[in-house]
DNA sequence: TTCATTTGACCAAC
DNA sequence: GTTGGTCAAATGAA
């Protein structure tokens, strides 16, 4: 909620700029353009989180099994700021060995597993950005649903041995909301993550979702 | 050239 | 035998 009132006040200032500009001189068509197009983004992205924290609070309202989770309602560091790198690794992440014999599925491991529903932005057909980087690495045909579900991996998975993943799953009853499962990570102490994360300044780790978080360095 | 995505194939779990 | 998760070659985009 702090970051949408953040974004609602700086459309106010922004208005404040465009009201003083004009009351002072005719400003060029071109920047009129631009000022009313930053105003009209900033207010319809505020629109849409709200939108979306409605629908996360009434689901909470309602007991729903799984959370409604806002991808961009954040109570951490500005998240529109460009990370140079985000990373989803987990708080209690084990690193994988990668000396082992890969194991390419493994039913009922629902340990360390988080599953929330996204509700899309506006009417696009994919799911809000979480702010994290991904890399699709698949995609499947699941009996019984509609639409295909797609599986990303971190894209850091090789330099930071970082296992976390998630699976995309489209609704049947709801095109417009996704089922996205986060997996792979272990009750293991911060210790065990790769010594090549502790470059990134704490402060600047994002909060989202919960169990994503960096661990403490 | 590098990195991400697509997609058919592989394979373990059921 | 079927299904779901993953791999990796091919392809595309930047």
């Amino acid at each position: 909620m702090e970051e949408i009132m953040r974004m609602i006040f700086n459309g106010i200032n922004l208005v404040k700029e465009l009201e003083f500009s004009l009351s002072s001189q005719e400003p060029p068509e071109s920047d009129l353009s631009n000022s009313l197009g930053s105003i009209s983004t900033l207010f319809g992205d505020a629109n849409e989180r709200l939108t979306i924290l409605l629908a996360w609070r009434n689901a909470l309202r309602q007991q729903e099994p799984v959370r409604m989770m806002d991808m961009t309602m954040q109570t951490g560091p500005d998240l529109t700021q460009d990370y140079w790198l985000r990373c989803p690794v987990m708080r209690t992440v084990e690193c994988i060995d990668t000396s082992r014999p890969r194991h390419r599925k493994r039913k009922k491991d629902t340990g360390g597993e988080e599953t929330v529903l996204v509700a899309a932005v506006g009417r696009m057909e994919i799911p809000p950005d979480d702010n994290y980087t991904w890399r699709k690495y698949g995609q499947k045909e699941i009996l019984g649903s509609t639409f295909p579900r797609a599986y990303y991996r971190c894209t850091h998975k090789k330099l930071y041995k970082c296992p976390a993943k998630k699976q995309v799953q489209r609704l049947d009853e709801d095109p417009y909301t996704f089922r996205v499962t986060y997996r792979s990570y272990t009750r293991a102490t911060s210790s065990t993550i790769s010594r090549s994360h502790q470059h990134m300044p704490p402060q600047q780790l994002p909060t989202y979702p919960p169990s994503l978080t960096w661990p403490k360095l």
